[in-house]
DNA sequence: GCGACAG
DNA sequence: ATCTTGTCGC
């Protein structure tokens, strides 16, 4: 017995997933990259969204826009943009210029109803997003290179969803998948350009450190 | 029925 | 996600 609110969230999926543009249609010019991520306050539905935009060609944060709020959904696995695209769009709404790029620290293309948060954060913005997850939600993939930039596709009843990228020689791999607007091929450019030191993308790991920093100060 | 399961 | 110190390894 799944409840109503379970139900209507996961026909809002069907229904959005033809939207999502699966071909490279960002800007000419990408000059900001932006990060988003969310972070929550232990025993309270407390929570601090935050985007961080990035120059491309330095990678350094040149803006940060948050947004305090409540959750008022429950982390359930194949609806979490539905916990956190909320908090997202109010920090979203915060910036007075809309980034280039987004990466989620999520999957977009890798979910089983193929709409994950970089999709559904992509198609209600317009922006082009990329899905830059650390562990895995769905798919299978074959023993990948040790090296940076080693991949091998993330398969799902037969379709590939995404790619499990080795970022850094030696660690973990991420699980990028597309998100709007940007090809698999582009996302997997994107995400090695992003992290030409760490495992993550600079971009998840400003919104990441912003929204930590965000939490403990004072509102 | 038994696991798996983004953050 | 969050609770958490030291510690093993390069």
């Amino acid at each position: 017995m799944i409840d109503d609110q379970t139900q209507a969230a996961e026909e809002l999926q069907q229904r959005l997933r033809q939207t999502v543009i699966v071909h490279d249609e960002l800007p000419t010019e990408i000059r900001t990259v932006a990060g988003v991520d969310v972070a929550y306050e232990q025993n309270s539905n407390r929570l601090v969204a935050a985007v961080a935009v990035l120059d491309v060609a330095s990678l350094q944060v040149i803006r940060i826009a948050s947004y305090h709020g409540e959750a008022t959904f429950p982390y359930i696995p194949g609806l979490f943009s539905f916990r956190e695209l909320p908090a997202v769009l109010s920090a979203l709404d915060q910036l007075p210029v809309k980034p280039d790029l987004l990466v989620c620290d999520g999957q977009g293309l890798a979910h089983p109803r193929r709409f994950g948060l970089a999709c559904h954060l992509g198609v209600v913005t317009g922006i082009a997003t990329i899905g830059c997850a650390k562990t895995r939600l769905i798919g299978e993939y074959e023993p990948l290179g040790a090296d940076r930039g080693a991949y091998q596709s993330l398969v799902d009843e037969g379709a590939v969803v995404g790619r499990a990228l080795r970022t850094q020689t030696g660690k973990n791999p991420v699980f990028v998948s597309v998100g709007h607007k940007v090809s698999l091929e582009t996302a997997t450019d994107w995400i090695l350009r992003l992290t030409p030191t760490y495992r993550l993308p600079e971009t998840t790991r400003a919104a990441d450190q912003a929204v930590k920093a965000l939490l403990r100060a004072p509102r």
